[in-house]
DNA sequence: ACCAAAATCACTGTTTCGGGGGATAGAAGC
DNA sequence: GCTTCTATCCCCCGAAACAGTGATTTTGGT
């Protein structure tokens, strides 16, 4: 019996919600909160197994209320719910502890999956948003002012931990050259020094 | 004519992968069994080119029987097969000799390529298990020494490219103290400068 | 209460980084 | 032809990082 409870701010939500899942087998209703605070109150003296948790709510929104109950509860596995997709949100609520996300237009089925999927501790997507983090994944990076040659290959032995005379040996080249580029690769990447340099690199996967 | 083995404890698993199966050309179905022990009772007096593997079973889950067929007979291959797609059973799972790893919730026609690709003795990896491997593998390679508070505060600023004199201000260290910390990072973690030490932290997800 | 770990501070070097200023040559593109 | 971009090279200089070796105090856990 997976005991679900719902935190969301639309009261149709909830009911729609309720009435799709009352009547399943394997399915108890936890009870609803229809905002953080609540839900957190809820939780003091209760528990659930999976937690349908809209991202947008006034006051502390999904996202927060995602990382406070992972910490919390960690045994509580929460689905991320939402109208839209939007990649960055998604993947915000992955990072905070999220297993998984769902449109609220999801069908019965879909719906009743990602329940069970995410109950047994793995990770549900639903088919559009599972695209849209895809999507977002890719294009947070447009604005990346494209990186030479001899730049990608001196960026990907500096985050190996080479200096410029150490660079400048490997590549047969003077050192100044490569502290050229070096200088170029901060100034086209907008960042001060090295530690941000590789941060960038590893995050927006350029190395 | 590849020849398919089931092994799952789950019926409702073996009877949609034989009617999933059953009217394919160029794939015979060569029986199931629904536990370790009856399944090497199957490979004494037959064999088959490719064995499904559930990796969670009753008595001997599907790593260890993973291990022991490919011992008595290499020469079949090993698909992984599971409901969700934990990074740490995969890889274990491959380290002892399976071929490829895919969910259960698959469709046809990737199951169809899996089964093709490993008995060709390729390896594959349905993009969902694939990037849970590459996540395990690089959160959690070997155990990362504890880092204090402090340090993993201070690994953090200097993550935002704040330099030691700037932490120190920004803590009210002394910038003596800031440096001796930033030096026990890159002693504990076994870096040799700040690029390797941020490029570690970002994989690992220390920041 | 005690021990180990963490956190703090200190000094002295050497090396590397990063900002500033340049120069030259070749390739790509208009 | 002219410009722009890349790649190469050069110099100065201050700031920061790194290495080595100390030390004391605070804190957490048994």
């Amino acid at each position: 019996m997976i005991r679900v409870f719902i935190v969301d701010d639309h009261p149709v939500v909830i009911e729609g919600l309720h009435s799709l899942l009352q009547n399943e087998k394997g399915i108890e209703w936890a009870g609803h909160a229809m905002n953080a605070s609540s839900c957190l109150g809820f939780f003091i003296n209760n528990t659930a197994d999976v937690l349908l948790m809209d991202i947008n709510m006034p006051e502390m929104d999904g996202i927060e209320l995602c990382s406070v109950i992972k910490n919390k509860y960690p045994g509580i596995f929460i689905l991320g719910l939402s109208t839209f997709n939007q990649g960055i949100y998604i993947k915000k609520m992955m990072e905070n502890g999220a297993s998984g996300y769902i449109l609220k237009n999801s069908s019965r089925d879909e719906l009743l999956k990602a329940i069970q999927t995410v109950n047994n501790g793995g990770i549900y997507f639903s088919g559009e948003a599972g695209d849209a983090l895809k999507e977002y994944q890719k294009s947070s990076g447009p604005q990346l002012p494209e990186l030479s040659r001899r730049e990608k290959e001196i960026l990907g032995l500096i985050a190996e931990g080479y200096t410029n005379p150490q660079i400048a040996e490997k590549l047969f080249l003077s050192s100044f050259t490569v502290d050229s580029h070096r200088k170029n690769l901060l100034a086209k990447l907008d960042v001060k020094n090295t530690a941000t340099l590789i941060r960038l690199a590893v995050e927006r996967k350029l190395i």
